[in-house]
RNA sequence: GGCGACAUAGCCAAGUGGUAAGGCAGAGGUCUGCAAAACCUUUAUUCCCCAGUUCAAAUCUGGGUGUCGCCU
């Protein structure tokens, strides 16, 4: 079976360099799992790979998507394993590298995306519903048609409980759970690597990352994808560091209060993570906070890596 | 030096005699088509300290300490 090489972890903690390194040593390229660096225009608050770095190893999924598309897992699925199968006819080997867990999880198991897409209207009734009755009404209607759904999914969660009914509505099928039925990937073997660092640093590095985003310019990224008539609806602008600063562009909160939310959200989005990679049981963890320098983790990291493949 | 107000969790804070709300931060978790999303759980044996009143005190009384404000 192929080997694929995983390289996961929260943001900040330093997953592109580490993946890059990785790819040049075994001969590899990078295909991004990562649901804001797929957005073109999107490079400062996304934390793209530099263009130096993307000259040095070839990177896949980072730049494909234009911000004012929605996307969602199931493209992600089908682009990220085309380009999993163009590394593997040059015989190279393919670097998962990035921190959204679902994304990563539609390759990592046999995820049936096949089923039935978004039904706009359909769900802006629901919505209407919801505004007009309270979520708890769209928990009842959900009750009625699929319980077993209804019973899995919080009343509060008004998101799932919309795409559950719409599931039903198109294909008449319930939506499966699919924590319940996670049967591996038939295509790839997977090498897992988790990369964590102590908290304290890391949340430490998420801070003064932020702050050199901002000077970097991301306002001004924001401001012009804001002047390209990105609001807050686009699938693409409820990312971090984006959703903040529009929220300042609109006068709605002061630079430094949008500023801190950015930190802020950041950090959670980190804590979210590594709770997300605490699932996988293969998953092999470096905590980087434990090396003095780079080239030593890396050192324990090649070495475990090709024991293992 | 005088007068007054205040003191409750890491922070903000409600509670004026009946057994410590809430929010934020922190921690843990869920996850099948917006996932950097959405959602859930959890956090003070004790209210600055000492003494008193009372069946019962964060709440009332006295003293102490600290902070802030005003006056001199």
């Amino acid at each position: 079976m192929n080997d694929i090489l995983v390289v996961a972890g929260p943001t900040a903690v330093g997953k592109t360099e580490y993946a890059i390194s990785l790819a040049q040593y075994f001969s590899g390229e990078i295909v991004s799992c990562d649901s804001m660096q797929l957005y073109r225009f999107m490079d400062i608050g996304s934390a793209k790979p530099t263009a130096e770095e993307r000259r040095a190893v070839r990177h896949y999924l980072v730049d494909e998507m234009d911000p004012r598309e929605p996307f969602s897992v199931a493209e992600y699925q089908g682009r990220a394993k085309a380009a999993i199968l163009e590394i593997l006819k040059k015989g190279k080997l393919p670097v998962i590298s990035g921190g959204t867990g679902l994304y990563l999880n539609s390759l990592l198991y046999e995820m049936d995306f096949s089923a039935p897409p978004r039904k706009d209207d359909y769900r802006q009734k629901l919505e209407e519903l919801s505004k007009i009755q309270g979520k708890e009404a769209l928990h009842r209607l959900l009750k009625e048609k699929d319980p077993a759904a209804a019973e899995r999914i919080h009343p509060n969660n008004t998101k799932k409980i919309i795409r559950a009914l719409e599931t039903i509505e198109i294909s008449g099928q319930a939506v499966r759970p699919f924590s319940n039925v996670n049967i591996p990937s038939r295509e790839y073997r997977p090498i897992l690597i988790g990369l964590t660092r102590n908290r304290e640093e890391l949340y430490a590095r998420i801070n003064d990352r932020v702050d050199i985003l901002m000077e970097r310019g991301l306002l001004s990224e924001v401001q012009s994808l804001f002047e390209m008539g990105l609001t807050e609806e686009h699938i693409s602008m409820k990312g971090i560091g984006y959703k903040e600063l529009i929220q300042h562009l609109e006068g709605k909160w002061e630079l430094s209060e949008a500023v801190s939310k950015i930190k802020q959200n950041t950090r959670h989005y980190a804590k979210r993570q590594l709770t997300w990679f605490r699932r996988y049981d293969t998953m092999k963890w470096f905590n980087l906070s434990d090396y003095e320098k780079k080239e030593l983790a890396l050192e324990d990291i090649i070495s475990w890596v090709r024991k293992n493949r």
